[in-house]
DNA sequence: TATCAAGTGGTGAAAAGTGGGGAATCACAA
DNA sequence: TTGTGATTCCCCACTTTTCACCACTTGATA
């Protein structure tokens, strides 16, 4: 379970290191890496992504709007392999995808982990803490006090 | 599985190099390509071709919009080898269809690539970017969150 | 202080992408 | 048949990118 917030840095070959932390939880150092919401990226193990690609690909292609989505999240995602260090190489198109500039945060969020610009995530967070209410809101509806 | 956003070009020979990593997947140098949906080319293993033909082939014919979708596929596809660098060779014909200039992304789409206009492709893609929303909730269909 | 693990950085060899020459093939006209 | 031009295919060559490997730095620990 991927849980916390690490600071990393991208070096200019556009390698970034993952908490080495969760390393044993990519097995065979395979790791596959998307484009998610609030420009971020989604990181996953393979396993679990097997599942969703598995959905995606079965997707009907008939309506436009379902065919856009199904291109968005498979051709957005790709498949790395960790290095010796435990470092993967992010592609160019999702590194502009999310902003990416050398100073990076490393989100844990149970099933993924979750990579932001650090500026952008800084930004995203005090904008979320602003919204205390809100969120206390969704926390009671989800049964949690 | 394909997945993933390449970017290749096409030579003043209409020679195009498909993705190294997924070189293995054609079996015997071969693949089939066709016109596809929203002005790209779908590329196809052997095997995989086969059942999407076969497919067609069942698809009923009474309605209109099906009849041509059949017929764009199935006449306008193509067998191809792969030469000595992984590259096949565009014809004319899909050239033009999909609007092929010298520069095109070649996507992973699970069980296919499909081959683009680079420019199309980058207004297509920003066009479905756009609607974070709905990319949420379709997330949240797949039970993805 | 010695040690170890984690993060970061650099270098050289190999692979991938691209480009071009020239032989082989074909169509068609002389 | 022969000649001409166009096209295709095969092979080689150049350039850029990628990858595997090694090395340095920092901080925590004993």
């Amino acid at each position: 379970m991927f849980i916390g917030e690490y600071k990393h840095s991208i070096d200019s070959k556009k390698r970034l290191a993952l908490p080495s932390k969760f390393r044993n939880d990519f097995k065979g150092g395979k790791v596959v890496v998307t484009r998610g919401l609030d420009q971020c990226l989604f990181v996953y193990p393979m396993e679990e992504w097997q599942k969703i690609a598995e959905k995606l690909g079965n997707m009907p292609v008939g309506e436009k709007a379902t065919r856009s989505f199904v291109r968005l999240m498979l051709a957005g995602a790709i498949d790395l392999d960790l290095d010796s260090q435990g470092r993967i190489v992010v592609p160019d198109y999702l590194k502009d995808y999310a902003k990416l500039d050398k100073k990076v945060t490393v989100a844990g969020l149970f099933n993924r982990l979750e990579i932001w610009d650090e500026g952008t995530w800084d930004n995203y967070k005090s904008g979320a803490e602003k919204d205390q209410d809100k969120i206390a809101e969704q926390l009671g509806k989800l049964g949690i006090y």
